[in-house]
Parts: C-alpha cells; sequence; structure tokens
DNA sequence: AAGAATCGCAACCGCCCTTTT
DNA sequence: TAAAAGGGCGGTTGCGATTCT
C-alpha cells in the first residue's frame, strides 16, 4: 500500500492541478461512491473531474472496480473459489480479468493477489515437501487440498484425476492431456493441476458435493469438439515446443480479430493452433453451479 | 520486548488496443 | 492515414500487519 499523499486529502484544491497519488481518503471514496452511483459509468477523466476528484481517470477507476462497486464480494476465498481460480488458470494462464469474470463479486487484482501470494506459494511448499526425493509423505490434517493430493500420488495416479471422469469422452480426455502438454516445461503449472485434482478428490470436498458428485458440473469438459477440431488441424505443429506465452499470445490475437469484428471471417481452415477461439473454449465454463454460494 | 522477516493487498506503471479527431 | 486520447490489462511496487527469532 502506499501512503496518501501528505497533501489535501479530500479537500476540494481545484487551484492544485497536480493529482493525488496513493491510498484513498474515505472522503475521496464517498465523493466517488456517490457520483458513480448517481450517475454511472462515463469517461472516467470526467468521472474524476465531475465527482471533485484531484485524481486521474485510471485511478478512479480502479478504486471504484476493484474496491467501492457495491457487488463486490469481501473476504477470503473460499476452496471452491480457489479450485475453480486454478482449473481456470490453467485454461486461461494469466488473463485474471477473463478469469475474474466467471468469478462474480471478485475482480482481476484480487485473484492476481491471491494467485501470486497465496497459490503460488503453496505449491511452492507442494513441489519441495512432496519431491520424489521428499521420505515424509505425511500430509496435513488441516490441509485437505494437499491431503488429497498425496493420496492421489500414493496411488501412483499421474493424470490429474479431475480429467479422469468417466463422461469425458476420450476426445476430451485427449485434449485435456494436450493441455498439460503445452506446458509440459513447467513444473509449477502441473503441480497447480495436480494441485486442483486433489481438491476435487478430497473427502470435504466430496462430502460437501455428494458421494454422487457433482463433478461432472464442477469440472466441466472444457476443452470442446472445437478445440479438438484445432488438434486435428494441427498437423506438424509440436505441441512439445509451444509454450504458455505462445498460446495465450494466439488467444489474445484471435479475440483481438473477434472485438474488431472479424471473428466470422477467419475460416476454421487457416486457424493454426492456438487460435482458438476464447469463448468457445469457455463456452462449458460460466455455469459451474458453485458460483452461488456466498463467502463466509 | 524488540528487531527482522514475511505476508497480503491496494495502488501505480507501462504497454497495448480501440476509438476519436 | 496518422496522431491523440481513453480505457483495459498484466506486472510490479511498497507499506501496514503479522509472524518469527
Amino acid at each position: 500500500m502506499r501512503k496518501p499523499e501528505p497533501s489535501s486529502a479530500g479537500k476540494d484544491n481545484l487551484s492544485n492541478n497536480k493529482l493525488r497519488k496513493g491510498l484513498w481518503s474515505p472522503e475521496e471514496d464517498d465523493k466517488l461512491v456517490n457520483y458513480m452511483l448517481n450517475n454511472g459509468q462515463g469517461c472516467w477523466s470526467d468521472v474524476a473531474r465531475n465527482a471533485g476528484l484531484q485524481r486521474c481517470g485510471k485511478s478512479c477507476r480502479l478504486r471504484w472496480i476493484n474496491y467501492l462497486r457495491p457487488d463486490l464480494k469481501r473476504g477470503a476465498f473460499s476452496p471452491q473459489e480457489e479450485a475453480l481460480i486454478i482449473h481456470l488458470h490453467s485454461l486461461l494462464g494469466n488473463r485474471w480479468s477473463q478469469i475474474a469474470a466467471r468469478l462474480p463479486g471478485r475482480t482481476d487484482n484480487e485473484i492476481k493477489n491471491f494467485w501470486n501470494s497465496t497459490i503460488k506459494k503453496r505449491i511452492k511448499n507442494l513441489s519441495s515437501t512432496h519431491s520424489p526425493n521428499a521420505s515424509d509423505h505425511s500430509s496435513s490434517p488441516k490441509d485437505h487440498v494437499m491431503g488429497g493430493l498425496i493420496s492421489m500420488h500414493e496411488q501412483g495416479c499421474i493424470m490429474p484425476m479431475m480429467y479422469m471422469d468417466s463422461s469425458l469422452s476420450s476426445s476430451s480426455m485427449q485434449n485435456m492431456t494436450l493441455n498439460h502438454m503445452v506446458d509440459q516445461s513447467h513444473l509449477l503449472e502441473h503441480d497447480l493441476s495436480t494441485y486442483a485434482s486433489g481438491y476435487f478428490n478430497a473427502p470435504e470436498y466430496i462430502a460437501q458435493m455428494g458421494p454422487d458428485g457433482d463433478h461432472d458440473l464442477f469440472v466441466p469438459p472444457l476443452e470442446s469438439v472445437y478445440m479438438e477440431e484445432k488438434v486435428k488441424t494441427a498437423g506438424n505443429i509440436s505441441m512439445r515446443t509451444m509454450n504458455n506465452n505462445t498460446l495465450h499470445n494466439n488467444i489474445n490475437r484471435k479475440e483481438n480479430l473477434a472485438r474488431a469484428g472479424n471473428c466470422g471471417e477467419v475460416e476454421d481452415h487457416q486457424l493454426r493452433i492456438g487460435e482458438w477461439d476464447l469463448e468457445e473454449l469457455m463456452k462449458d465454463v460460466p455455469s459451474f453451479p458453485l458460483l452461488d454460494f456466498q463467502v463466509q
């Protein structure tokens, strides 16, 4: 966090054109909230000006989106949200806004911070604690995620269990494997998938979701037939040499094309591997049933 | 009890893309 | 068509709080 500028926090010092930086004062928050509730979102530089804030438009936008929006869900991430973030990250990479769009009440910044502070740390600990040479395989009872993961390892299960659901077609399996192949070089990413899969098999999760498991709902076959087509037409392109950045850059390219209105003009046969349609990729995701829960 | 180390997260930075002029 | 402005996004910083030694 940054200290508030020592100047006129909350005062209408319009003679001073220097924009404030740093923490927002309660008075500034009030001004922004009142303005947004009364006038709605417009041009952000206008919002800053009309609300009487000595802030740049970007700063107002960030403050509103990340902190002041009334529909924000505050508090710690639930295990369900955590698992969903991990799952979505395995598909989307560091595209936090896309991930946030599928977690109502959460912001990209929040998810990004959560990822960088909490999840990465856990995975790091996981890697060091449960490396092949590690002799101590005992699990901490307070960490159900770890518990699930460890029992999976003990069963010698390499493919993440979340991908082993019998409802999945072989093509889906193939695509899911592909999903991991694109980033084989990154142990961290692999661990994350495994980590998430451990969660789905944890006793606590099963107890919550029921023995029949809404697993199928919770972990939908994200990689669609559309993706399978892409895989088939990928031809000689080596997925092993394709890193995550390439994949995400290509998704970005496709997204930008779509935004520019060219989506329909891109013929399938012209698409190369990686130029997958993001919305197609994600079309099964938004209906996650567990998104209705509220954080305690 | 106090200093050091670590964590969590709000906010800024800089780049890129889109829209407007 | 080019330049400028606006907006969005991911990466990074920095500071208060918390934990550790």
